[in-house]
DNA sequence: ACAGACTGGGAAACCGCTTTCCGGGGAGGT
DNA sequence: ACCTCCCCGGAAAGCGGTTTCCCAGTCTGT
């Protein structure tokens, strides 16, 4: 392994000037000097170690992306955003997965604690879980305090900088579109009741239906993914519309539908919530509320780095899409 | 920021003892001295320094990850799989996308060299260039000289561990399957030239189609893409059965067909490339030839992290799948 | 020609942790 | 009782860089 002392002496410079030249300084570094250890270090192979860097310098050029699952394309679209952002600020990215599991998100905090990184984003809906919520706050004011930036996508429930997605409005905004359709006998696949995103979607949902004096949706609880969107979809009962609080389950809930011959949406309407990308070629066509979500990653990621004093929350709002899935039946 | 020589003056021992104490060693500490400095750490608050102990260790637990665009489900898929088997072995994991620019490619290597990564994975189909191969296998060289680990998923071009996808096999057997249906005139979706995945698959069903004593099918270049897919399905002149040489193109064929009023499999079949999980519930199904791509990855990371002499390169084979975008016209 | 301001180069302290090496004290053998 | 061996605690030498500080040499201005 090369080090710049051996960069050094093979050019016959000081270690300091070797640092100046290779690794970016304000100080000045005489030409041929310069051209000396240019070659050294291109004739040796030198790559700079980081771990040193990073110790001598205090600070790392990386960042810490925490999602639930990689290959959901949510969070896919969520962290392809953030990293387009932080290669665009030159910036490494470590991502870590949790695969829902809370004390799997605050163990990465404290790993990326120890990995000194720069700022940590993390993605995904908070549980509703006092305890869980104060251990992960804890983690990451331990975090905080040591300078360490942070930034959340999701509910602001954390003390940070976060980018929140309008989970009740975009609820209630659907339910008005498909009442606004003629719908009156909605169903909710409504996700985990723990899981605030799912929530409080539903509850906008619901709370709009009420509003427009229509009989209170049935909801069904289940998983949050693929699956659980396909086995809820079993309960909806004599709802003409169903909604479902994320647009994975509501391809669940297609596929269900497919398989018992139920008719979309000539027999039931369905509509899900955060327009995917794959959806795009889905057939019938989702009818969804738009969430930016390469936008909302590439803006965390630019929370975090701001150096603010005072935390920011972003509202992003959703914007309802009508697609073939669902019906107009007045 | 609470370093270890805190930690030991709270508790009133020496840096040997804590560091002992808390970052595993072989060491035995006694067990009141031990008691003292977890309490001393846990009142201040202390997480080591991954790059202090990363430069003293002289190895970090960190892995890197290399793929072309996390939100495909090819490469989603390929990494969570990876991911998952180095949180098995207690690895955080770097992931790099290069938009599929191979200097980026390059570039991640070396960064990842820098940061003294435990291995390096690269995923993703290399390109026919010489003069680029040589260049990153130059900086892998590079890498591994110094004590790097590497493996790599796709051709076995740079000398390196590798699971290879049976890419031209694949195609072949897809084209025997789809001719055992009675189709004769074929087209393929042939992605670009120069992307040795995208040429092996179809190199292997051409080949196969010209054994049968069939016509030649028509190829069709273009970006190996959705959009790729979507644009090259206008030129599959009177083909009765069309091979996507990936699932996204073939996704976006579909799409173009059904744009267009073709119906498939009506009037044309459809079959595509990797079995990406989001196909489950396309309409139409969408035959393709299976790759077990998460295992590939763990594949991959545990080819990297043994540390054998020998460079081993695993062949995959694909299964080809028949579903309903495919029609049986004996 | 000379004081004073710059300029670019090198020695060495330091970043936070691991680990070798050394030493003191208790246990075990005779 | 005496000697050896083992066990555990601490001092200190790195790991590979960055950066401060000092110094010699070169420009300026007069």
């Amino acid at each position: 392994m090369v080090t710049l002392e051996d960069v050094a002496r093979q050019a016959g410079v000081s270690l300091a000037t070797a640092s100046r030249v290779l690794n970016g300084s304000t100080r000045q570094v005489g030409a041929d000097l310069r051209a000396r250890v240019e070659r050294a270090a291109d004739e040796l192979g030198y790559r700079a170690n980081m771990a040193a860097q990073t110790l001598a310098r205090g600070a790392s050029n990386v960042i810490g992306i925490v999602v639930h699952d990689l290959t959901d394309p949510y969070f896919a679209a969520l962290a392809d955003g953030a990293m387009r952002a932080a290669a665009g600020e030159g910036l490494l990215v470590m991502v870590g997965t949790t695969h829902r599991d809370p004390e799997q998100e605050i163990a990465y905090v404290a790993t990326m604690n120890a990995q000194r990184v720069r700022a940590v984003l993390l993605a995904g809906s908070r549980v509703d879980d006092p305890q869980v919520t104060g251990r992960l706050r804890r983690e990451l004011e331990r975090y905080r305090s040591s300078g360490g930036r942070v930034a959340c996508v999701g509910q602001d429930l954390l003390g940070v900088d976060t980018v929140a997605p309008a989970n009740h409005e975009g609820g209630a905004a659907l339910a008005r579109s498909l009442a606004g359709l003629g719908h009156t006998r909605f169903a909710v696949l409504a996700g985990p009741p723990h899981l605030m995103t799912a929530r409080d979607r539903c509850d906008g949902f619901v709370a709009a239906v009420k509003e427009l004096g229509l009989p209170e949706p049935r909801v069904v609880h289940g998983p949050f993914d693929r699956d659980g969107g396909y086995t809820a979809a079993g309960e909806t009962g004599d709802a003409t519309c169903v909604f479902a609080v994320n647009d994975v389950m509501a391809v669940g809930a297609l596929a269900a539908y497919r398989d018992r011959g139920t008719r979309v949406p000539d027999d039931v309407s369905v509509a899900g919530f955060d327009d995917i990308a794959t959806l795009r070629d889905h057939v019938p066509a989702l009818t969804t509320v738009r969430l930016p979500l390469a936008d909302m990653g590439a803006r965390a990621l630019e929370l975090a780095l701001a150096a603010g004093e005072t935390t920011t929350v972003d509202h992003v709002a959703g914007e309802v899409v009508l697609r073939e899935s669902v019906r107009d039946i007045r």
